[in-house]
RNA sequence: GUCCUGUUAGCUCAGCUGGUAGAGCACGUCACUUUUAAUGAUGUGGCCGAUGGUUCGAAUCCAUCACAGGACACCA
């Protein structure tokens, strides 16, 4: 594994340092301030006369980044989390030999050293710190990538993300907002008085979305169970038993594919809330995202690649009518189900022809509208075949309460009033039932035990649920998934020897 | 799933119409006490993603496979 000769040189050098008597992987840190710090606190030196305090004594630690070794001393930059630091190292301000025989040719970049010594600036105005003692924390045996490209190659990156986050420090920032996001979405729904909950993983029936789950099985019960594709389905059981206002944020897996919008596991908030309706949450929504823009200090101007989106500038529209005034499709044929179809093939789109009129309609949507709404856009009254667990209009049982976010030509959020009527609901299972016959492999699931619950009676619902991956790339300027993930899914990388190592399980 | 592009030194990349592989950085050695991708000298480093084929000869042409990126398809 460690072949490499670069390796075995640093191997090597670990070896001398352990005949020298240093612990090439001591844990006897006496870090007393951070990069950051340092640099704040000792920001006047500039001012001082001889540009230095020799009585400010400090103790840092950090990766070497760089290291400029000219004779009798040496620059070096290291870096903590918080920042870089240049070091310069003198030989004769250490002890007798160890600049020659230790520092020169044992150290190197990539190790992780702590320095002891005090502020000043250099010739070129750079602060600085004067190191009068210096240690190795932690030998690095495989040399770092090239110092001034970097890591670029997106697989190595993706692959082994520690060394992208070492070379390419403002990948931390990306991950630093995605902490802060779900950070600031858990206290926001908390001081609104939401009760943050936790519910299965592991499903008996996978429900509360249309996707293919993974399968996995469990031993002792001898039965498959499915990793959940949408908590919704005990969220809202949950409601029946009395909670009134709950969420939940956590991983959702679906066995489908992968692409810059699509990771096999990812993560969403869905909340619920009692005697609420789907007005409420376009409202709530709205405060949800000033109070991110507000915290994370963004503009509301946002910039997204070439775009520009205006998060002073929340639309609503009913889908159907989305399609004609923004999608351009014409008025007369968009409840029409030969027509859609006529439509849909004079623009050369496949049309599955078994579809009913509101999936036709989605198609529509997917199709004309969905990559035109650039800012943030509520599209509403879905239609009921394509919103198997949304309550009806009280004025049109063909739609239903609800709505779709879009901002920058994706969904970001699905919202609705919830079904309650428990026949209604079992109704609904039955028609996603019919669709399943019907080749529809992504159809929901029956799940007679979430119909029995309703039958107790759930109080008026509005719920939501927002993916906080597609969040965090809006507001991070990402354009992969891959980008706001730390550990995003890969193909493994020697996929022969992993079917064979399975087949010999068999 | 389809199509396109890529895969060459630890990293970033050259390598034209086939003639046994090149740079910069890194690394080794030497010089250098205020550098900023330090500099100068010198040296080491490669099964050219894998497997087949064409050819006297393949990093280069062809086929298959693997992985990645992008586009499309599918998909909340």
């Amino acid at each position: 594994m460690f072949s490499n000769k670069f390796i075995q040189q640093r191997i090597e050098k670990a070896n001398v340092l352990r005949e020298a008597g240093i612990n090439p992987y001591s844990n006897q840190s006496q870090r007393n301030t951070t990069i950051e710090k340092f640099l704040n606190v000792n920001a006047d030196i500039e001012q001082k006369e001889d540009k230095r305090d020799a009585t400010r004594l400090y103790v840092v630690s950090g990766r070497i980044k760089f290291l400029r070794i000219m004779g009798k001393a040496s620059f070096v930059k290291i870096e903590d989390e918080s920042g870089m630091l240049q070091l310069y190292v003198a030989r004769d301000n250490l002890a007798e030999g160890f600049y020659n025989t230790i520092f020169k040719k044992n150290i190197e970049v990539g190790d992780i050293i702590e320095v002891h010594g005090y502020p000043f600036v250099t010739g070129q105005g750079e602060l600085s710190l004067h190191a009068d003692d210096l240690k190795i924390l932690t030998k690095a045996i495989s040399p770092l990538p090239e110092k001034f490209h970097g890591i670029t190659d997106k697989e190595v990156r993706y692959r082994k993300r520690y060394l992208d986050l070492i070379m390419n420090t403002e990948v931390r920032k990306t991950f630093q907002t995605r902490s802060r996001v779900i950070s600031l979405t858990r206290r926001f729904f908390e001081d609104k008085g939401f009760l943050e909950v936790e519910t299965p993983m592991m499903h008996p029936i996978a429900g509360g979305a249309n996707a293919k789950p993974f399968v996995t099985h469990h031993n002792a019960l001898d039965v498959d169970r499915y990793l959940r594709i949408a908590p919704e389905l005990y969220l809202k059981r949950l409601i029946v038993g009395g909670f009134e206002a709950v969420f939940e944020i956590n991983r959702n897996f679906r066995n489908e594919g992968m692409d810059a919008t699509h990771n096999p596991e990812f993560t969403s908030i869905e909340f619920y809330w009692a005697y609420k309706t789907y007005k409420d949450l376009i409202e709530i929504t709205k405060e949800y995202f000033q109070y991110l823009f507000e915290h994370l200090k963004l503009p509301t101007l946002l910039p997204y690649g070439d775009l520009k989106v205006n998060f002073n500038n929340f639309q609503e529209i009913p889908l159907i009518e989305s399609l004609t005034l923004i999608g351009g499709v014409p008025s007369d044929i968009v409840n029409n189900k030969a027509k859609i179809i006529a439509y849909l093939k004079e623009n050369n789109l496949d049309v599955n022809e078994k579809m009913n009129l509101g999936q036709l309609q989605g198609e529509l949507f997917d199709e004309f509208v969905e990559e035109k709404l650039i800012d943030p856009t509520f599209i509403t009254e879905y239609p009921v075949e394509i919103s198997p667990l949304a309550r009806r209009s009280d004025t049109n049982p063909e739609i239903t309460e609800r709505f779709e976010l879009f901002i920058a030509g994706r969904e970001i959020a699905n919202a609705f009033s919830e079904l309650n009527d428990p026949l209604d609901q079992l109704e609904r299972f039955e028609g996603q039932m019919a669709a399943k016959d019907c080749g529809d492999d992504e159809a929901h699931e029956m799940d007679s035990d979430f119909v029995e619950a309703l039958s107790y009676g759930m109080a008026p619902t509005a719920g939501q649920g927002i993916g906080i991956d597609r969040l965090v790339m809006l507001l991070t300027n990402e354009h992969s998934i891959r980008d706001v993930l730390l550990f995003p899914a890969m193909k493994p990388l020697n996929g022969d020897i992993c079917e064979e190592a399975s087949q010999e399980e068999e």
